[in-house]
DNA sequence: TCTATATATCGAGAAACTCCGATATTGGAT
DNA sequence: ATCCAATATCGGAGTTTCTCGATATATAGA
């Protein structure tokens, strides 16, 4: 758990809006075809975000790296969840050193 | 509170490190001349840190603008300390929408 | 096999960040 | 008034980040 690289990864205000819409899939991601329970496909992130399809990847990329999600990949689709267990350390340690 | 200025400002682990030291100020700056209840002066981060004045300051008013600490200014000196307020708020927030 | 779809990666330009030395500003002391 | 010490600001070099379009890869389906 490199909290250096999670706050960096938290320091765009994209990637902190995916993270939150990912805590409501059903809420924000209502049209997904796949059941949500699956993740949510990338491609969803980038029909609410306004950015290109090359962007999003690369903002995706970055919360896994830094370990705040996970990625299940199923055929041609790429399944986002997040990592509840680092973001609760992460949770934790912030607010125990900080 | 702003809450991506903040994280932002937590993107770089000399300024974390600067709220910690602040966190334990009997511990970290105990050589300090003026009384620790004023604050922390600048130059105190500049002797731990190993970087440069004007890049101290430079951290010093990031961590400012995002309301992460205070200053006093008393004649030539700045005291810095963390406010807590905005912190705890900053936390809180993170918890419950992260 | 060929085509369409989903995602990842590449290359490049713009913007932001990091750091430094030099200079400016402020206030205290002589 | 002058000098010194503490801090802030400026200007610039180097690095990283953000974004895009183009291209690559991988899978599904006809």
């Amino acid at each position: 758990m490199d909290k250096t690289e999670i706050l960096k990864a938290l320091a765009h205000p994209v990637r902190v809006e995916f993270l939150e819409w990912m805590k409501e899939p059903e809420r924000h991601f209502c049209d997904q075809a796949h059941p949500l329970e699956m993740g949510i496909c990338a491609g969803q992130f980038e029909k609410r975000c306004g950015l290109s399809q090359s962007t999003v990847s690369a903002h995706l990329s970055t919360l896994e790296k830094a370990r705040l999600v996970k990625i299940d990949r199923v055929g041609q689709w790429a399944f986002y969840h997040r990592d509840e267990k680092t973001i609760a350390a992460f949770l934790d340690d912030l607010r125990s050193t900080l």
